[in-house]
DNA sequence: CGATGTTATATAACAACGTTACGATACTCT
DNA sequence: AGAGTATCGTAACGTTGTTATATAACATCG
């Protein structure tokens, strides 16, 4: 056999991820290059070759990154007696989670690094975050809260309404954070009351 | 005085943008490149920065270009006797121009050109196509359609829809085009009921 | 334990990118 | 007609993503 290694393998994807996501965060999409994340990790930019195969691939896994945050946002939400409630808590954890982490939210969703399109592929790990809201969803249904409607249906609606307001409030077309959290309340009291 | 040349001025100018708009469309962003502007247009780089100083600059006036189609889709929508009617149609409109033009609406509201990053100064022109919406979320208001409200958060809240459904759409998360329909009626019924 | 084969990674090169300095051109105005 | 200035082609600089090459580090076999 060759030449695993496997431990500093695994660290140095690690490292080369964070410094990504550091680099991303600091400095805009502009300063994410190759060498700048190698530099930052102390290697050379072949690293990032060897083990992503691309920058797109380097970019791939810090999208998941953020897609696994968004997922451990929403499982951190306790499910409480009350199903209404517990739809609300997910939409405020989403909207935390995109304040929390704006370079991650934009390139989940708004594709600040042209050399990486999100492929069809990994439509079925946003799926499975996406899962999470439509279980809510049907337990609004099912407990009556909302009229009767396929789950999946009313959690496109919801998760329409929640990307459009993170994607309003992180342009600051939402006013100051008190003007945003009333926008926030003010549109999904609206919303559930017309799935009542 | 300098060396006007006012015709060919502007025809350059435009020329420019329409090349970048095709490349944008054709390619992707990642084609979006001065040389390859100056090329289509059988010139070279520099007038991209003598016309309009940057990349960015020239990237802003597709902004620009794509917001002023919006406004004319929305100037398109007649004003009949029903408000809701009309409000439904400012969202359908809203919708057949981001899919008439997806690679604009990216530029609009994703960030698919790193170099470029809407200044807050563009606000106001998204502002004034914004108040069309915010006019007939004000019909709405005065009709009894809608309960009493400030038109502006109704509008924020429709809009908020509105773009969280394009994203998705664009993105393919709402199926075939029959299945994405159904899904904007439902969530545009479900949103004015509970406006009401 | 030393030789060998395989892999990981640094170095250096390539084409293409955004940008700028420079010169030449083409126009307006006196 | 002449003078002055804005426009724009040429060519360069530094940086980008990417790849070919070469070196170094490890696992296995003799």
């Amino acid at each position: 056999m060759p030449r695993p290694r496997k431990r500093d393998y695994d660290d140095l994807r690690r490292d080369l991820i964070d410094a990504g996501g550091r680099l991303l965060a600091d400095e805009g999409p502009a300063a994410l290059s190759t060498r700048r994340v190698a530099q930052a990790t102390g290697t050379s930019t072949t690293a990032v070759y060897s083990l992503f195969g691309d920058k797109a691939g380097l970019v791939r896994e810090m999208f998941v990154e953020g897609f696994d945050r968004l997922a451990a946002a929403f499982a951190a939400v306790p499910r409480t007696g009350d199903p209404l409630a517990d739809l609300l808590a997910l939409g405020d954890a989403y909207r935390a989670n995109a304040l929390a982490n704006p370079h991650l939210y934009e390139l989940m969703f708004a594709r600040p690094v042209p050399e990486f399109r999100p492929a069809p592929e990994a439509g079925r790990r946003i799926r499975s975050t996406f899962d999470a809201l439509v279980a809510a969803c049907a337990r609004c249904v099912e407990a009556g809260v909302f009229a009767e409607a396929d789950p999946d249906a009313v959690a496109v609606q919801l998760n329409a309404m929640a990307h459009g307001l993170c994607s309003l409030e992180l342009r600051g077309a939402l006013g100051d954070a008190a003007e945003a959290r009333a926008h926030w309340r003010r549109a999904f009291a609206a919303l559930t009351r017309g799935l009542a």
